[in-house]
DNA sequence: TTTACTGGTATACTCAGTGATACTGGTTAC
DNA sequence: GTAACCAGTATCACTGAGTATACCAGTAAA
């Protein structure tokens, strides 16, 4: 009981730290809805900056969380494309939006 | 497609908002484990501090997330319970508990 | 009487995450 | 020629979430 109890919160830990910051949910979000292009990206989820977006980009594909091609086309394409490891935050990502959408009333954002 | 998108991220935005920080999710977690008095929910989680644990349980309390009641005896004792609304995180903590026992070898925690 | 528990408060600090703004080099459209 | 798109980079500034450490009053056991 106790031992399982230090158990649970230690993979609880893991997954927090592991999408923690503000911005990582909402791109795996915005990438699982079929968002590959970075200004597209940008566009699909307000308020987030090019800077801290290029930045969490850089990290998720270096977590294999998604993969980067450059199409040597022109002009130049680019496309980010989530991994199936990516994928593993679905039911994560939609009970958070199940609890939003029942608790719509309740919660008052910043700004 | 695209206005159900814009809502889905508002909901999902509100969740993260509001369980934002790095103790408040484990801090739940513990309530719901039973924990009920502060020095048990503090041994409970390591790491945390008397000052971050006090502050998140003053919040969470004005949030309606839980009752703290004194009962006058002597010593003076003090729980914390969880409201039905604490427990509405229920399904979004087994899915990050699930998620993080699965992804155990891949995540490398911060010390 | 000294140690250790309870339920916290007080003060000081620090630094990582985030925000704001501007800029680049190339392409295409008007 | 100029305006707007693409995919970013470069600086600078900031702030508040989180850490570290010490302390308090009361109770109880050794």
């Amino acid at each position: 009981m106790e031992r399982n109890q230090t158990e649970e919160l230690m993979a609880l830990q893991d997954t927090l730290y592991f999408i923690g910051g503000k911005w990582r949910v909402p791109i795996i979000n915005s990438l699982c809805n079929g968002n590959r292009r970075f200004r597209e990206i940008e566009r699909s989820i307000p308020g987030i900056t090019t800077r801290m977006l290029s930045k969490e980009l850089k990290e998720m594909e270096m977590n294999k969380l998604l993969v980067r091609t450059v199409y040597d086309e022109t002009p130049v394409l680019v496309t980010y494309e989530p991994t199936p490891y990516c994928r593993t935050f679905g039911n994560i990502i939609q009970e958070m939006i199940n609890w939003g959408r029942a608790h719509r009333k309740v919660v008052l954002r910043h700004a």
